[in-house]
DNA sequence: GGCAGACAGTTAGCCTCCTAACGACAATTG
DNA sequence: CAATTGTCGTTAGGAGGCTAACTGTCTGCC
């Protein structure tokens, strides 16, 4: 579990209070963001604990999903952005579309090579790139774990309703939105200070 | 940013598609599951950023955060569990408010120590227990990026109305409550896998 | 009083992430 | 064609998580 959050969120009247002395406080704001931390959290911790237990990390499962798309038949694939292109098969591919660094894509395809997930061949037309592939065992394992994998997702969204779900999806994406650009504006500011 | 997250979220239609081949998937449920990882993420990825600005990690503001509780008058503290008891003082005290092992602690408390946010003192009644306090230049520290930060986190949630933001809080607590039953229930059965 | 067990904090080793820098190669451009 | 510029994958070093094991201290029981 990756953030270091509170295990007991602060309490809605604390938040009252303490907006009394910071004018900046938003108190619905502050419960609504410590909420969706706390939950994210959460619910990562449990699909952890449930990859974990097939001995694979988030980082290497998303690597392998990646890979995964692009081995399947159109139809059946999973992640199809755009026009479903293949997936992406060099680590510089597979590192943007996870959002890590290549840095950090190097070390992923070392360890599922090391455990036989995933094979590095060299590309001959470009000499400076590898190409990586899902080996027969990567497979199998997506194969086996997914089902299981899917029903936790199911189990934990279980007590919303179909409308509740919709709306969930709303909301959050309204807030998605304003964090792409406050990202966004942030990282301009940073190196245009006075644009 | 401590996930491995997609970067561009599959499509509606795709997870309609992949629900085909497995049965278990279930669309609205994956959808939603996404996109509270998804936004959870981008939402830490903003606070992170303003955290970077002032050198401090999520980590160590947790931790500063804890302190701070019990450094101020009653009145104005931001967390009150319980009956406001003061806050955490000892390694083992901060760990446990924050949800990290003793281990963890011990490392943040060094770093913090070592940037002279907080300061270690021997307890004299208790020769096992350290003491840990802020110091006068943490609580400077903390005066001076509260603000901004509650800014930031006000602006995130702009885009919601109050009632929204109600809503919000209340579907994330169904899925916490949720997720808290699946893990608890995944650790017992790892203890006692027959009963 | 003395000893077993529990508890506090630290240490060691591992994993995953980052940034910065490198060598090899490709592409562009004079 | 040669030099610059940019890209690819890797490496090195740092930070923050984890577990497991260790040391020192307290507690409880005989």
């Amino acid at each position: 579990m990756p953030y270091l959050l509170l295990k007991d969120l602060p309490r809605y009247e604390c938040l009252l209070e303490a907006a009394k002395e910071f004018p900046d406080l938003d108190p619905s704001a502050a419960e609504a963001f410590l909420h969706l931390l706390h939950t994210g959290d959460e619910v990562f911790g449990v699909t952890d604990q449930n990859l974990g237990e097939h001995d694979i990390s988030q980082g290497r499962f998303g690597v392998l999903m990646l890979l995964w798309r692009g081995a399947q038949p159109r139809e059946t694939r999973l992640l199809c952005a755009e026009e479903c292109l293949p997936g992406p098969r060099t680590p510089a591919e597979l590192a943007e579309a996870a959002g890590v660094t290549r840095a950090t894509m190097t070390g992923l395809v070392d360890t599922l090579e090391r455990d036989g997930f995933v094979k590095r061949q060299p590309d001959p037309e470009d000499r400076r790139q590898m190409s990586v592939r899902l080996t027969a065992r990567g497979e199998k394992f997506l194969q086996a774990f997914l089902p299981g994998h899917f029903k936790a997702i199911a189990a934990l969204m279980s007590p919303l309703s179909e409308a509740e779900r919709k709306t969930l999806v709303r909301l959050l994406g309204k807030i998605q939105e304003r964090a792409a650009v406050l990202h966004h504006r942030a990282k301009g500011a940073a190196l245009a200070p006075t644009g």
